[in-house]
DNA sequence: TTGCCTGCAAATCGTTTGCAGTGTT
DNA sequence: AACACTGCAAACGATTTGCAGGCAA
């Protein structure tokens, strides 16, 4: 699986490196840290902790950037921007198929699960409404075991 | 359904009476003018629109008191907050059991819609991972009919 | 009278944009 | 040499907060 992530980031890379090319826009350094950053993660994050990584290694990258890039990551076809309501935007890599977070509402940690069999269902009941569906996205708020444990 | 809806409305008055008795605050002019106008939507909306239809009828309230007021609605366990992510808070009442939104990506029109049987099998994997799940939000984003038959 | 509330304006927070200088092509 | 890109700071839009005066209890 170790194979697999490597595979994966060269893929992600190499699709960033084509559309770059066929839209006539430049390979830099810092677009290639920030993304060398979120594939690192490989999982959702905010644009802050992205940020805060980077800002270690390269003191002056500018917030603005890093905020360009997942934009342009996204637009791309390599990030999708995910929104679980707490006023920051987070993004996490497209392709992968985890529209299903359950979020504490306590210690505010974002787990990601994988659902599928609920897809065609939810799907079936927009399309009855007139509705083309285009994605989908489910959100469970509660307590995590952490929190749920161990009382502040 | 006349009649339910009005029973409706004067069950949420005297819980949020009773709510400012509890609590020893106050019921004030403001506070009722933007209940009724909450309860006369009957449906999700987000606080400028509140606003604008209050403004209206009382041209010198505040954006402040109304951003307070659903605030205050939400912990009285009259209003609920909901997050679709366009950066705007929108509220509902709460009691209802409608969480689930169709976002047009077009208009960004919000229909809502109920699917109660999906409520269980999804708390179900989450308490399998060890979360105590207190609410759940399903959103689909996609084409309403409208969009889909004019394009503009 | 007490002190919660209001309306206004200023502050805040995440995010975007303008601009002058820099780096890729 | 063109022109996209960066970093900074200023701008932005939604929401919050500080404060002086106003109004329920």
């Amino acid at each position: 699986m170790e194979a697999q992530v490597n595979q994966t980031r060269q893929k992600v890379k190499e699709q960033f490196r084509l559309f770059l090319t066929n839209k006539g826009l430049k390979a830099t350094l810092q677009r290639s840290l920030i993304l060398d950053a979120f594939l690192d993660l490989d999982r959702s994050t905010h644009i802050d902790e992205l940020y805060l990584i980077l800002r270690g290694k390269h003191p002056n990258i500018g917030h603005a950037t890093v905020y360009r890039a997942l934009r342009l990551f996204t637009t791309a076809g390599i990030a999708r921007e995910i929104n679980l309501g707490d006023g920051l935007t987070r993004y996490e890599l497209a392709g992968g198929r985890r529209h299903d977070y359950l979020v504490c509402s306590d210690c505010g940690t974002v787990t990601e699960f994988e659902n599928s069999s609920i897809e065609r269902h939810q799907a079936e009941v927009a399309r009855s409404m007139g509705f083309t569906v285009q994605s989908l996205k489910i959100e469970l708020r509660g307590v995590c075991n952490r929190c749920m444990a161990q009382p502040e």
